[in-house]
DNA sequence: GAAAGTGATGCATTTTTTGCACCGCTTCTT
DNA sequence: AAGAAGCGGTGCAAAAAATGCATCACTTTC
């Protein structure tokens, strides 16, 4: 798109904080680069940058004008979206932004599922914490965002939540594998391996364990599943998930089981599927939202819309 | 904006249908417009005009795209205008399409009250019915519209109504004129001068005179109010109006008195203040409504926000 | 105080855009 | 039926715009 260049370049200077590197990430004359930012600082009659010793930062017309032309992108992405949807091909690109949580099982199974009926669509995941998700969203990099509990954001809309439980995961020969619920003072004396101060599990189990005054053994902190499933292979401890991280499938780790903690003792924490407020998703995004909320309902009947 | 220009062109295009038309009316050779136009044609990846031997129109991808091009004008205006409000500057121009009954009195007095403190915002008023008002607020030719009566749209967000009884207007001299209100039955046999079959007004009366199987002596039809005023200095007869159309101030014309229809004979009609559903206005049109709606619901207790 | 980083500028070069002349086509007029 | 007038599309040369190089002025860092 030749007549979005120099607005795509503006972009990009405001991510790199620096004319040079931008210019080196768009190949292109550092010079060249500069002189359409003067040029479209003339054209809008006042800077858009401050100039600064080592690089340059948005003023606050620029943040105005760059988040204009990040919502033109975003726009002109659903409108191509659309118009290629004219000529009968299903085609699209839906980014996503989501929790390690929903990253994990949910989402692969979910985006396949869909990519069975629409082929030419494609995706994108990156996985964040509540805060960054937000940002992206904002920031139009990204159409949805999946995150566990943490969801203060004034610009986003949910879409729908699902209420989860947080589960306690242990070797299935551990002392505790017997009971059906874990209460909060089982945990006491155990060896936790916790998820990353970020993440909503994290949070919601922080504060039930200050709240009841126990003390936990933290013996590893790790923001990834993967990495805290294969520990247990080789020391027996618990770690903490929510539903939708779980392997329901066939090739379950038999080796390892799961308990939900009592919901007397940690409130069940919220899973938030949303987008930007205000914004017309691209028909592929919407399409997918629209398919997972309906799967969704029907899986789940405590599914709440909104 | 240099960066619009293809867009603006495109625009153009679209407008005149035809590519000659629009290079003539741009100062540059078809040539070049044609080439434009090809061009974006080719990055689109599909082609946004059909070729017709009298000149071009929008295909259903012209149609979607022309409509993001005007409202990414529409928002780079608000971008401008927010950037230029940082400046201290209270800049920006406000369009609005209205109906004959609000563009008469109260149009002109409350745009220069708005002025009187905001010297560096313009207006341009257009005038139309209900149908065009609707359109302009699609094609984003005009940010807001007040309109009387008919409002059917799922794209228009109304911000406020108004509820105008309509009062029928006669020289002081008439033999209607001692009767504090009218029936319509008093109608029969008088000479009547109607607004255009277009406007609410005429509407709400149609359909009144129709239930009460009056049939109208219509001697003139108009749509303009200087006429019909002009018209009674000459000849005695009766026009219609609603009371946000009337000369409540010095000026007014001592010859005409104005005296409310039976709300028993004839529903009152609704003034709607309305824009476009789900856009940011620019913040020189969001304050100039903020400010009409403020001023309203000071003004008549029946004012409703929506 | 030298070095390395930043954005800005003058000038020659390259790329893009424009205008002219013209083509093929359809419609309307004579 | 023949011609005129309108339309969009194209080849080619001229004009205009964007680019790259060398360089300046400046700040921070070592």
């Amino acid at each position: 798109m030749r007549f979005m260049t120099s607005l795509r370049f503006i972009d990009v200077v405001a991510r790199e904080g620096s004319i040079r590197k931008a210019a080196d990430k768009l190949a292109i004359t550092s010079t060249a680069l500069n002189r359409r930012i003067l040029q479209i600082e003339d054209e809008i009659g006042q800077p858009l940058f401050e100039r600064l010793p080592g690089g340059v930062r948005l003023n606050t017309a620029g943040e105005i004008f760059v988040q204009h032309i990040r919502s033109q992108f975003a726009d002109l992405a659903r409108v191509q979206s659309q118009i290629a949807d004219l000529s009968g091909i299903r085609r699209g690109h839906v980014q996503i932004a989501s929790g390690a949580d929903a990253l994990r099982r949910f989402l692969p199974a979910a985006i396949a599922a869909y990519r069975s009926s629409h082929r030419a669509v494609s995706f994108q995941l990156n996985r964040c914490y509540g805060e960054d998700a937000e940002a992206r969203l904002l920031s139009l990099d990204a159409d949805l965002a999946l995150i566990f509990n943490p969801i203060r954001a004034a610009h986003v809309h949910v879409a729908a939540t699902l209420r989860q439980q947080i589960h306690c995961v242990m070797p299935a020969d551990h002392r505790l594998a017997d009971k059906c619920v874990i209460r909060l003072r089982d945990l006491a004396g155990e060896d936790l391996v916790l998820p990353s101060p970020h993440s909503g599990v994290r949070q919601i189990l922080d504060s039930a364990l200050l709240r009841r005054n126990i003390d936990p053994q933290v013996i590893l902190e790790s923001d990834s599943f993967e990495f805290m499933q294969n520990f247990l292979h080789f020391e027996s401890a618990l770690f903490f998930q929510i539903p939708i991280a779980m392997d329901g499938g066939d090739g379950a780790d038999e080796r390892l089981v799961s308990r939900p903690l009592d919901p007397a003792d940690v409130p069940a924490g919220t899973l938030h599927i949303c987008h930007l407020k205000g914004r017309v998703l691209p028909v592929a995004a919407a399409k997918f939202l629209d398919d997972l909320i309906t799967n969704l309902r029907s899986s789940y009947s405590d599914l709440v819309d909104q």
